[in-house]
DNA sequence: CTGAAAGCGCTTACAG
DNA sequence: CTGAAAGCGCTTACAG
């Protein structure tokens, strides 16, 4: 009855300097085989399998991946280029993606991109130069055309773009669809003047999402009024500076849309600077549902992105890919989740 | 007058497949003597180091980190592990880590542990596999024994204790000069009865800041009532969550002083909820310093932990434990940030 | 089904 | 100061 504790030790207490070689020499078989074994490469007749398995067991053998990236060319090792690390929206999908990705013994290196086309590039590089398997990358603003180059040598996802190339697979959150939900709602509240804080001008998100805008006021025959636009730059800091612009310039509006929950938290702060009440006097509506709009004051209305979801979704993408296969990845479409900021206008 | 144009071409544009002997054939020289320049190894002839210079810039060769790590055991990588990825907390820890690793050729291998023990160890195995060069660890569970022993084989550093060892190195802020700078501030704008939300009650930190808050009561001859004092477990719930509790259990307070600004965020949607203004009906005080505490309403007083500069000491004492060198690194006190969410008491 | 051998791209004693 | 050689720990054609 003696039962082999293999396993029982906390790990990292002995020097894991066991090789394949040894453990092939323990099952009495060459290398060659327990590499098989190892990567379900051949068929291996079971009573091998067996011996090998255990002496596996016994050594507590890890391989190396390592050396496995330098023989096979593979290092079970993915590249992420977010833009920002400390992001609650970038926090986000790299918690997704590190959560489908670990189960399946690959590991997420994760670089920051910084919002900028050479800095991503170089992000690219190192990420080449360290043979990842693969690369997410995660909006960006490289060219299309360059991330169809890398895809040529290894299976890239990329978020936020449309785009088709063999070995490249990009899956985006509907952004028109989102804006226009947001705008439909505070229409349906009665909201006739209705303020957009648009983020980075020249970023697809926030252009689809400006689209969506103006389709959903378009629909409820409202005017578009230019007036009513306000560039931001996706930060609450910006949230705030395009709001005080806004009640500065004078022009009549009852609620603000921001394009991501960042401004709007710098807004919310800007109107309670200027004692205008949320959503007493001013509704207002975030886009993204980051974890923190739960707890605003008030809490803030919203346009649910699946961020996390989306990560989720990117490395399963991925794993795809890299088994060959065409990842077929929907993702869930956006919705409004409506809590204390915004309101029916008043009937006067 | 033709111009060399190396290094103007998109570089993932051409197969990084140059290796070190392309290099030293284009030379004349050995691959040995191209390593050795390459790593500063030992001393070459001028002329022979021009032209491996010149032929690498030619090339434009970059080296295998993975034939690097399985050669020479230098992977020029480090694991971090932190506790969750997309936290505000841990965001900013690993965004100063980048900072500093990136620039010094080090690529940081981020995982998170999710404050336990056993996945914590899970990391360090992982971590330990990949044969990185060195370990990052963000405060955690795991024993300080533990920590010694993985320190045998490789630098570490580690935050939130102190311990000492060779090859390891320990850096935290001061919690409870922390803890105690909250609690005087309260107190001196009138405070008597300040409730303390703790956090995780067996999580150093906040038994640290406990300590704080007890030394600063004491000093100002002010009773400890265990009646203000609520468990909780750092996040935003918890803190509304630990503030309902307080509410309902009748106890007198003035003030609330949590132990990080999330359960701070926390308190105050609770007090909203049961309309008690801030600072008007309570005074509210967080922990950390995270950039949205200057965005909540009103914007959170705190006391500002460097958490980002955090990171950068720990990637810099990594840096020197790698050199060979001893790291003394001096973390910035804690100091309040005051903001609108505290004030003198009434008079009456 | 399974070995022996070569090779992945470097580094590092070992000898000059 | 500099080569030739062995080796890091795997994988993968190539032959049975």
């Amino acid at each position: 009855m003696n039962q082999v504790k293999v396993g029982s030790r906390r790990s990292f207490d002995h020097d894991s300097k066991v090789t394949l070689k040894m453990v092939a020499d323990r099952a009495g078989v060459s290398p060659s085989t327990v590499s098989r074994i190892l990567n379900g490469t051949a068929v291996v007749s079971d009573d091998k399998r067996e011996q090998v398995d255990k002496a596996i067991a016994e050594l507590g053998f890890v391989p190396n991946p390592v050396a496995r990236g330098l023989a096979g060319g593979r290092t079970l090792s993915i590249g992420v280029v977010a833009q920002v690390i400390d992001s609650p929206f970038y926090g986000a999908a790299l918690g997704g993606i590190e959560e489908v990705l670990g189960p399946a013994g690959y590991s997420p290196l994760f670089m920051s991109g910084h919002w900028n086309a050479a800095e991503e590039t170089r992000c690219i590089d190192v990420l080449r130069a360290r043979r990842v398997d693969g690369i997410i990358m995660l909006t960006g603003r490289v060219g299309d055309s360059a991330l169809k180059t890398v895809a040529r040598s290894l299976p890239v996802v990329v978020t936020g773009r449309h785009l088709k190339a063999p070995n490249l697979y990009s899956l985006s959150l509907d952004n028109v669809a989102g804006g226009r939900l947001a705008t439909e709602h505070l229409i349906a509240q009665g909201h006739r003047r209705i303020a957009f804080i648009m983020g980075v001008p020249n970023h697809p998100d926030a252009a689809e999402r400006q689209k969506g805008y103006r389709a959903a006021l378009e629909a409820a025959g409202l005017p578009f009024d230019p007036a009513l636009v306000l560039p931001g730059q996706f930060s609450e800091e910006s949230g705030l500076r395009a709001t005080e612009r806004l009640i500065d310039s004078r022009v009549p509006f009852s609620a603000i849309f921001a394009a991501n929950d960042q401004m709007a938290f710098g807004a919310a702060l800007a109107l309670y600077r200027r004692s205008l009440r949320v959503p007493d006097d001013v509704s207002l509506v975030g886009f993204d549902d980051l974890a923190s709009a739960l707890y605003t004051i008030p809490p803030l209305t919203t346009v649910r992105q699946p961020v996390r979801e989306l990560g989720r979704l990117a490395a399963r993408a991925m794993l795809e890919l890299l088994g060959g296969r065409r990842p077929q990845m929907a993702v869930p479409q956006p919705l409004v989740i409506e809590r204390e900021s915004t309101r029916r206008t008043h009937p006067g």
